[in-house]
DNA sequence: TTGTAGGCGTTATCAG
DNA sequence: CTGATAACGCCTACAA
């Protein structure tokens, strides 16, 4: 309830003498200082941040958005790590974060969202349907409001994103798949519209490609990060090419479910069957049998996008660049040799 | 950058009478209203939140604290669906969340970081260490900001918590144990200053008083929900007591490492010992074998919590209880009957 | 070194 | 129905 009027009172200054002091201005007398300070204390003053925001324009607040309900990326496990960066990347620089959950305000823009409040800067983490909302995030992009997307090649001024190296991931894993000796690779993608499903499925074309092995289309399908759509398209390619010998799923969680679906099928793997996944989830470790995968490293994508999204706050002149941070081949239970090796 | 007092300008008529027809007064003539709303459109108009909390001291943010760094909230499975589910309530009610992260004012206290933020309420996610701040979390319970812990035990006027049946939840987990024919059962509990410890402590003794099995010291350690402590107990109990039959962990965490420790030891789960946790987060279906544990109804906590916490906000009067969920029993794979049976 | 005055964008009170 | 005018709490020239 302290306020800097109320010690002006008390300590028969001005206003702005004790604005000064409180905010550590060189040109405040020593005595005078001593004696404000005193007073703030025992009334316990604490500034008020929103009027200081109204006034400086600046919240030290940077905006989050996440998908909204089901697909909530609060709920998906490959959020959380770099959530976690974010914050304490933000924190170590004296921000706080502001999750955009408001539903009364659904229709508005993610760019007036963010002018509403205020927010320094925003950073991205839409899954699946919230990168559908394409005019919305021209609009983010062409705005003058500092952003990080995480997997959304937005670019603008003061605008970008960072990324996982999903196309050469994508192609290590097959190749490892083809080390072990898999000629028969179906594929499991995600959507149309994402460009991470778009690198990986190229990855995995040009890997194919590479090895001479040639690529049919009737080995490729598309499951949206969908553990149902996952589970379909795996029993529609296996109707269709009974000769597969692995799986290569674009999400672990499809593979997950993939590999329960094979088993339900009476196929064990990797004995019968190899699968592969894509991310490195926390849980991978606990599949059975533990997943291979291409590991992402979300926390090093959040530090970068905090990082980004700071430098573009403090400097009104650099135009950020997108990152594309390298996979790495996880290899654990889930890939064996094929049986006729 | 478009201002109530540009579209005053504009429109010819006063500030305030912009102000109202943004505010959907009805005391406004319809065509007023209409031509103000059309330049409003027009210059693209969005209210100013910040400047709109100031005056209106309600800032439609509710604040969340997450344990600090090492022990961050954020990174535990147990806290995720409690955000979710905050998320989703305060999000319907018109709130957006503001995560307190910034590390520059560490040294300031949960009620002064609220009330410089001026949020309408907050929701405490303190794990381990944050629980230790107790004067703090006295300042806060006596202040008036409208808060609702997590597993805290905070009473105050506009102040009080959540938690689930942590007594009852511990019984049933033992008194399943025993009713499968264990005699010997060991104790891997929290901390000594959590109630949640606590109380599964008294749930974990009670039931063995109960059915008459005595309790013996010996078998009870503290593991401080911690990986690496729980394992050195596990260790310790079976030098100590190499009878033992049953381990009951409370945390599916450290019933993980524990079950880990034992199969490095050559002993299997469930058959030659069984393993209890307690939380069932999501990875405890993964574990191998599956945990058996007992369920606390995280998303359900998370939306009393907000409701209460919406409640107390929006009613000076009412003094919000505390609420105690029920927990239930999940049966899985790792306990078994003991050998000797 | 200190004080005065104006303003940040809104809301709210009170005349007219 | 509309318009001054005064807050909200703080910062920041500019003057003194």
């Amino acid at each position: 309830m302290a306020s800097i009027k109320e010690i002006a009172e008390r300590s028969g200054f001005s206003i702005s003498t004790v604005s000064r002091t409180l905010n550590n201005y060189t040109d405040v007398n020593a005595k005078t200082r001593e004696k404000i300070m005193q007073i703030a204390k025992e009334m316990n003053y604490y500034p008020n941040a929103v009027a200081r925001s109204l006034v400086q324009k600046k919240t030290h607040t940077i905006g989050m958005f996440f998908g909204n309900k089901e697909n909530s990326a609060l709920d998906h496990p490959f959020f959380l790590d770099i959530v976690s960066a974010v914050r304490e990347e933000m924190g170590n620089q004296g921000y706080d974060i502001l999750l955009f959950t408001n539903k009364t305000k659904e229709h508005s823009t993610l760019t007036t969202l963010c002018r509403e409040r205020s927010v320094d800067g925003v950073v991205l983490l839409l899954s699946g349907e919230g990168k559908k909302r394409t005019e919305q995030l021209d609009e983010l992009q062409d705005s003058n409001i500092p952003c990080v997307a995480i997997d959304i090649p937005l670019v603008g001024d003061r605008c970008t994103y960072v990324e996982s190296d999903n196309y050469t991931g994508a192609k290590e894993a097959v190749n490892y798949l083809i080390s072990q000796g898999h000629r028969t690779i179906a594929f499991i993608g995600g959507d149309e519209i994402s460009k991470q499903s778009f690198d990986r499925m190229r990855g995995y074309q040009d890997a194919l490609m590479e090895n001479k092995l040639g690529m049919d289309p009737m080995l490729m399908r598309l499951g949206y990060f969908s553990k149902t759509r996952a589970v379909e398209e795996a029993g529609y390619l296996l109707a269709h090419k009974p000769n597969i010998t692995a799986f290569f799923c674009v999400s672990d969680q499809m593979a997950n479910v993939v590999i329960e679906f094979l088993n339900s099928r009476g196929m064990n793997v990797p004995e019968d069957i190899s699968v592969m996944g894509f991310d490195d989830i926390k849980e991978a470790v606990y599949f059975r049998p533990r997943l291979t995968t291409i590991r992402q490293n979300k926390y090093e994508m959040g530090t970068q996008a905090a990082r980004i999204l700071l430098q573009t706050i403090d400097d009104e002149a650099t135009r950020p660049e997108p990152v594309t941070l390298p996979c790495e081949l996880v290899i654990r239970e889930s890939v064996a040799k094929p049986r006729h090796i």
